[in-house]
DNA sequence: TATGTGCATGGACAGCCTTGACCGCGCAAT
DNA sequence: ATTGCGCGGTCAAGGCTGTCCATGCACATA
């Protein structure tokens, strides 16, 4: 893992379709070193996958919600049945346990509010064990 | 943005490298249109780019913690030049501005513990304007 | 000095992508 | 029924890429 190595990954990071004769001159390699480090970044585990990043809104979830959530009681079979039926749902895109409080960090996906109100009643609330909810909604995106 | 067009994009979001031709035929399609297809949801800004997804622990950022921030007044001058100061650290990986309490929601991505504690006395809280601050230290990934 | 590592270079082959054109089908509007 | 449009299928040519190979060189280390 050096400067190559690093310089390798942040060009994927910013281009995942790059071809490896660009990627490979833009990094100051040829195409044969360079294909043998992006490979072996991949075979380590450095590299996960590639993966095309859509808008959100075009897919309806372009309204995203942070959301507390504590359980009445840390009962073995309570937490394991919440934990499991809260990662089943779809518009789950992140699914946190914290140390202290809240428990748990969730990140909402649906089309608008009408689509977290429906979600919050109708899929986290009605489960059994869950507690005080605390939604907190995103006024700008500062980054990222 | 039909049906296709959905296979498509889970298919690209699932495996951004994939070629033309092995996409179309997962999709049910021949290269052609499914080239126009891709074309199509690139231009209309639906796919946005591709991303090769990165360790973190293997680059430096493998400890994350949540961080909620509150500023001691919500005059301009401070609020603003928070939010620049804050936006500009490479350790924050989100930062968003919420309706309500906490004012500030920001992802922090670090080596390790002392790492973190090194950015938020040194980075954070130095900051004019900060307030509160609670850090949320993540137990278990359970989705994402 | 001897050795191992990593890179540059050049060549070669198979495979893929891109582009364009043309054709046929289903559907909606006239 | 007919016309026009959108969309997919097919085909072909050309260029480029991915991949693998062998060779030689530079550098650090034992």
């Amino acid at each position: 893992m050096d400067s190559l190595d690093r310089a390798i990954i942040d060009e994927l990071v910013r281009d995942g379709r790059v071809t490896n004769v660009e990627l490979a001159s833009r990094v100051g390699l040829t195409a044969g070193p360079c294909l043998r480090r992006v490979q072996r970044l991949e075979a380590d585990g450095v590299i996960r996958g590639y993966h095309a990043s859509v808008d959100p809104h075009a897919v309806g979830r372009g309204f995203e919600v942070i959301l507390h959530v504590d359980l009445v009681t840390q009962e073995a079979a309570v937490v394991t049945d919440f934990e499991r039926e809260a990662a089943a749902l779809e518009e789950v895109s992140e699914f946190k346990r914290l140390f202290g409080t809240p428990d748990y960090f969730l990140r909402i996906a649906v089309a608008d509010l009408a689509g977290y109100e429906e979600f919050l009643t109708g899929r986290i609330m009605s489960i059994r064990g869950v507690g005080k909810v605390s939604s907190h909604f995103s006024m700008k995106n500062l980054k990222g």
